[in-house]
DNA sequence: ATATATAAATGTACTTTCAACACTTAAAAA
DNA sequence: TTTTTAAGTGTTGAAAGTACATTTATATAT
């Protein structure tokens, strides 16, 4: 029961907007649907929704993702609360956003279809809803700077991968261009790379060793405090 | 007017807890408030506030850290929004936090006294309300991981401030001591302190020069993207 | 007046990390 | 067998980071 203390305070919807990355070794991409209700039916949005009566705000966001990719147990971290009075037209309703990484290729198509959604270069992001665009550049700015600091590159790439592709990936998330042997020295002497024997081939003739991330190193090591760190790549 | 699609959702209280950092020349401080309502009323809490019809989530944070300590335009940036179901026990709320930056020494005794406010040493830290302590724990790893990338230090010194004093200041951010000769080089070197000719002599005999933060300096390098940055302290 | 005590201020040499740069190799296709 | 293409590999010079000890200014005590 609300105490008289708490009553007189007034009760606002809560929304959640998924702000979702991907990356196909073009470029980074940004996953949107075409809304199909009011207001602004038939533009571009975020993936959202509201927050339900019994789930935490984490399990809510992990819902919308699921709800638009089928996927589970993926990288989804929260970004920001949006409070600004007027962001929804409709009525007054705080956002948090959050951003998840996943990879562009393993989602399901079906749901894709049924939300009318799509990729698109994070250079080439259309008009969006309310104040969607400003959440969009603040995840990007976040995951620039996260990706600098904890190997969250991964989790936008399958599970075996190549040194070649992991450097596209970087140089999408930067938008820049880097030294391939540096690149390597750098990311193999973090030591949390197992190189497979097999190659891909898709990319070249001679084809490229896949690698894959050791999760299990990774985390042993931060929690040593052993400050494991990646550093900046620039 | 609601529409249909938004009326079938919850409606939820939204509160606003401010962590409020200060430092005094012994260590990193931590201002806290015995709640004088109930629940939980005579226990020790963050200062918190809940949303009003009329104001941005910034806005909000910004009153409730002037009802405690009558300061503005203080540094207050937003934490994170905390959403367990049952982390408020008389109803369902989210919690919006918010972590300020304080000269210990510039705020309003009236007002600590109203709300009987105290500090406490950072490693000193009461038991807190609900999830409060979890939200220092995130504020204080956000301190840190920020005060190592961005001049951040400075808004929890009086305007002039002594390079000792500084040095004490990071030592008690980061719980650690660090070698003088490479402090001050590393914070000179980045060239944002313009040295005064007054000297403070309440710590020395010989006393020690003071200092200012030129923001406007840093702002301007900044903006030009010269990629000034703080590099991490260790 | 002189000595003493205290914290402030300063410089150098060594180590590690960063950044720039070009050739060789594997394998498919011609 | 040659050509084409992307993968893979090392070295060197520059910059930044780290460790470390003595001198200086001034108040206080003798």
């Amino acid at each position: 029961m609300p105490t008289e203390y708490y009553k007189k305070h007034s009760h606002l919807l809560v929304a959640l907007d998924c702000i979702i990355f991907g990356f196909d070794n073009e470029g980074l991409k940004l996953l949107l649907i075409k809304r199909d209700f009011e207001p602004e039916k038939g533009k571009w949005s975020l993936m959202g929704g509201f927050l339900d009566g019994k789930e935490s705000l984490d399990d809510a966001a992990g819902r919308i993702l699921h709800n638009l990719t089928g996927l589970q147990n993926i990288f989804l971290e929260q970004l920001h609360a949006f409070g600004e009075i007027d962001r929804d037209p409709v009525e007054r309703t705080i956002s948090i956003a959050y951003y998840a990484l996943i990879d562009v290729h393993g989602h399901d198509k079906e749901l894709m279809k049924q939300h009318s959604a799509s990729w698109f270069p994070i250079n080439e992001i259309p008009d969006l809803i309310f104040d969607h665009k400003e959440m969009v550049d603040a995840a990007l700015k976040r995951l620039r700077h996260k990706a600098s600091h904890q190997p969250v590159g991964f989790e936008l790439l399958p599970e075996k991968f190549t040194l070649p592709e992991l450097q596209k990936l970087y140089e999408g998330i930067y938008d820049t261009s880097l030294d391939k042997r540096n690149f390597r020295r750098r990311i193999l002497s973090m030591d949390v790379l197992v190189k497979t024997d097999e190659k891909m081939k898709k990319y070249s003739k001679k084809g490229a060793f896949l690698y894959k991330f050791d999760q299990k190193k990774y985390s042993e090591r931060v929690s040593n405090g052993d400050s494991l760190v990646f550093k900046p790549i620039r």
